[in-house]
RNA sequence: CGAGCGGACUGCGCGGCCGCGGCGUACCCCGAGUACGACGAGGAAAGUCCGGGCAUCGCAGGGCAGGACGCCUGAUAACGUCAGGUGAAGGCGACUUCAAGGAAAGUGCAACAGAAAUAGACCGCCGCUUUUGCGGUAAGGAUGGAAAGGCGAGGUAAGAGCUCACCGACGGGACGGUAACGCCCCGUGCCAUGUAAACCCCGUCCGAUGCAAGGUUGGGCUGUAUUCACACGGGUUGCCCGCCCGAAUACAGCCGUGAACACCGCUGGAGCGCACCGGCGACGGUGCGUGUAGAUAAAUGACCGCGCUCGACAGAACCCGGCUUACAGGUCCGUCUCGAAGU
RNA sequence: GCAGAGAUGGCGGAGCGGUCGAACGCGCACGAUUCGAAAUCGUGUGAUGCAGGAAUGUAUCCAAGGGUUCAAAUCCCUUUCUCUGCG
C-alpha cells in the first residue's frame, strides 16, 4: 500500500470535522476511513524552534512508516504530538501501535 | 615552565541495513509508477540591523518635508562594512576600545542646592562713614556636574593676568605629511560652562515597494449607470508645482470555468579552489582547474556494530557583501608580551 | 518568508529628560453605614536587601544588558519576549 501525504487545506478540515480521535500518552491520532492511505503530522510553532519542530516531524514520520503496513483498510491519518520537553521515537512508535490495536485498524 | 595578547582553521568519524528530496539513465501495465546511480543545510543557514543585485509600479523633473551617515586616506557593485593611519581613553606590556564634524550662525534646556547658573556680593577681606550704610574685591569659606584657566612669585588699602615664569587655551607663521595631524617659533593676559545619542548648521547619500515582488494561461459578447477634454477624473512618495493617461469604474444577463491551483521566477553567481604578479594591507590582475541543495503541509531520520575527548549553538526558502547575537570542544601560527628558573 | 507595533505595581493604563516609585481606574486591607450583607462614603496599599523593638530610614528596581548626559522609565545601540498586517 502506497503511503501518500495530506496536503490540501480541504482535506485537513474534512478530517478534523468528521474523523475519530484517539489519545495516547505521547500523541493524539485523528483518523477517517478512505480509499487511499494518506497521513500528515501537525507541528505548530508552540513546539519550539525550527530544529526542534523538524526533529519531531522526522520521528513521527518514521514511527508511522514503520507501523503503516499493519493497517488493514486505507484511511486518512493525522498525527498530533503532545507538547512536552522530551520527544522520542520509541514512545511515538509504541503509542501508534497501541492506538491501531485498540481501534481495531490493524 | 606559568600567565597572557593577536590571527587563522575546525564543528564526531567509519561500516551495514530500512526510509526521505529533487536530478540523470533504463524499463513498463504510461501513473503523484518501478529499478539503478551520483548528489543533498550552516559558520552562523538565526536576528532582519545595514548595503547591493533582481523585479514591478513609474519616468526618476524641481522644491519643501523626512531619513541615514560623520577624524583622514584608500578598498569595493555598494555600505553604517573592511584596510592602513591620526587623535583620545585603558593596560607594566604584547595590545584593546571609541556615533571621534560644528557650541565665536541661531534657538532651547540645566531640577534640587546655592547670595548668584551665564549671571552675581551671603559670609569674609579692605577703604570711607560712625549706626549703620556706601564703595572696592573673586584670594578664602559654603553650594553644585559646572562659579570667568591652573600653580608659584611679584604687586596692592585689600585684591584681581594687574605684571612675570612654567603648563593649558586661542590666533598667526615655518617645516614634515596626499590628508587627519604632528612638531617648532612668535604673538594675545585669555570674550566666557555643559548639552548637538535637544532642535539645528555644514558636508555626503537616499524614488517607492519587496519573490506573498512579478510573469504565463485565467475567455468573449450585450445592455445599463456614473465621471470626463472650456481642466474634470485617475495615477505619480507625505505635501506643492510639474508631468503622464483618453478612457475608467460599477452592476446585470448568456455561453465558458482546475484557480488559495499549475508552470516560470529558482539558482552559473560581484561563484569556489590553487599558483604567480602588483600593493604595508583591504583588495586587484593573469593563468589553470572545478560544476557544488532547490523544497512548497516543505527533504538528513530509525536500528545495529566499532572507536574516542561521548558530540555545542543550531535547519536553506530569490541571491550575494557585511554587521550583530548563540556556541561543547579541538588544532595550528607569531624575530608577539610579562613573570620565574637556568645558561 | 516579508513588513510593522509594543513591554511601566496583582490587572488595565498615563507619564516620554529633573520635584517620578511613578497619575487615574479596577482590585485588596481597615473604618463608617446596616440586625447582617450588597451598594455607597472615607483612609491606606509595589517588591527585595540592609539598619531598627517598632514607627521609620536607606539602597536597588519601569523586559534584560551597555552607552550619551551633571541627571534616563524617557534619548541611542544590542538582546529577549509578545502582538498585528501582507497571495
Amino acid at each position: 500500500m502506497k503511503i501518500l501525504r495530506i496536503k490540501k487545506k480541504k482535506e485537513f478540515s474534512k478530517i478534523l470535522r468528521a474523523g475519530k480521535r484517539a489519545h495516547a500518552e505521547s500523541l493524539t491520532i485523528v483518523f477517517l476511513p478512505s480509499d487511499r492511505l494518506k497521513f500528515a503530522v501537525c507541528v505548530g510553532k508552540k513546539y519550539g524552534k525550527s530544529v526542534v519542530r523538524n526533529r519531531i516531524k522526522r520521528l513521527l514520520r518514521e514511527a508511522f512508516r514503520a507501523h503503516a503496513r499493519e493497517l488493514k483498510a486505507p484511511c486518512l491519518v493525522l498525527l498530533i504530538p503532545r507538547a512536552g520537553r522530551e520527544y522520542s521515537y520509541h514512545a511515538f512508535a509504541r503509542d501508534i501501535a497501541k492506538v491501531f490495536k485498540k481501534e481495531k485498524l490493524a
